[in-house]
DNA sequence: AAAGTTTATGTTATTATATAACATATTTAT
DNA sequence: ATAAATATGTTATATAATAACATAAACTTT
């Protein structure tokens, strides 16, 4: 385990995710600590529920979290071919995923058909996304008042929500301060 | 046909999309009205934006607006093939399918790569679902207090959105009340 | 009306994403 | 060691979407 203290950047106002500085946008981060750090839950996770992170599977997590941007299944495949010699084929990144996405390791981007690694994966899983037109990166958070809001707008049609899907795509900070016309 | 009469559904608490009856999930509605006057405002739409209704382009919508059932594009080519004695190929329906998005009168649900009329083309597109898994409705919704939320989010970490897609997967009233084991 | 221009549709091929079905290997339990 | 369960390998196929180019229809200009 590397050191439990997660850095003291400040949680912007109003929002339940304090463990992720918002500088992950702007590659301003000790990225490093954050595949570590996601490597080290994965283990944890996994022994508590009693579900194997067999070597493929770390392998594929590992390659998702080379980034805070979204990775296809399909370049994923091409770099677990890249680092192993034998052929890969789609089967077994599905698989993979399928694994990593039922213990809650990673998410699904349904607006990118494409996966990224959970950045809070003992918590809830609120699967709210911000995701950057321009350098690509998806910035989960969750927001007690917006999940209420979400939870009563289901109430109000007697819906019961069994899993739900926010991704509010357009431009992060970093990008937005530079010019990217 | 049944009557025309909308009914008086008095719109769920904190919901902001009164013209649509809760009703729709349990198919106990003038569903023969939804198809008219969606492809009344499709017309007034077009005309006040300059924009060409062409007959593909009104067959896909009314094709598309069948049910609140969103539609895969691959079935709505088919339904278009079962229709005209011609054969018809992914673009045509891919180009159809474009055109109805741009004009905001379709939307596309990302969880289930499918396509359902907007029921409210005139208004703000707040891009807000629920998705029943039992009988495959997706109800449109938008309610004030819950994209102010989102928009507090976005700016608590000084993200500009762009676009946003929420989906709510789970199940409808009607198919919460009646058994679906 | 004729010619030119734009817009829409037809057509063929290909790319991108994901799963089915079955075989082999590895791990765990007996 | 044997059996059962789980994971991975392998081949083929399903599903979703786009690229590139040809034809047709609709508007514009003369
Ligand atoms: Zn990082
Ligand atoms: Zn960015
Ligand atoms: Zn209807
Ligand atoms: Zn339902």
């Amino acid at each position: 385990m590397t050191s439990t203290k997660m850095s003291s950047h400040t949680s912007p106002a109003g929002s339940d995710t304090p463990p992720l500085p918002t500088s992950i946008a702007s590659q301003q981060h000790d990225h490093t600590h954050c595949i570590t750090s996601a490597m080290t839950s994965a283990q944890d996770i996994c022994a508590r529920n009693g579900a194997r992170l067999t070597k493929l599977r770390e392998q594929v997590l590992r390659l998702i979290w080379q980034s805070h941007k979204p990775l296809g299944a399909y370049p994923l495949m091409d770099m677990l071919a890249a680092e192993s010699t034998r052929r890969v084929a789609p089967p077994t990144v599905y698989r993979a995923l399928e694994f990593l996405l039922e213990q809650g390791l990673i998410h699904r981007i349904n607006t990118l058909n494409a996966y990224v690694g959970c950045t809070h994966p003992n918590g809830d899983h609120a699967n709210n996304f911000l995701i950057c037109e321009h350098c690509g990166v998806a910035i989960e958070f969750s927001a007690t008042a917006l999940q209420d809001r979400i939870n009563e707008s289901a109430a109000d049609f007697g819906f019961s929500i069994r899993s739900q899907s926010i991704e509010l795509v357009g431009s992060c900070e970093h990008c937005e301060a530079t010019d990217h016309e």
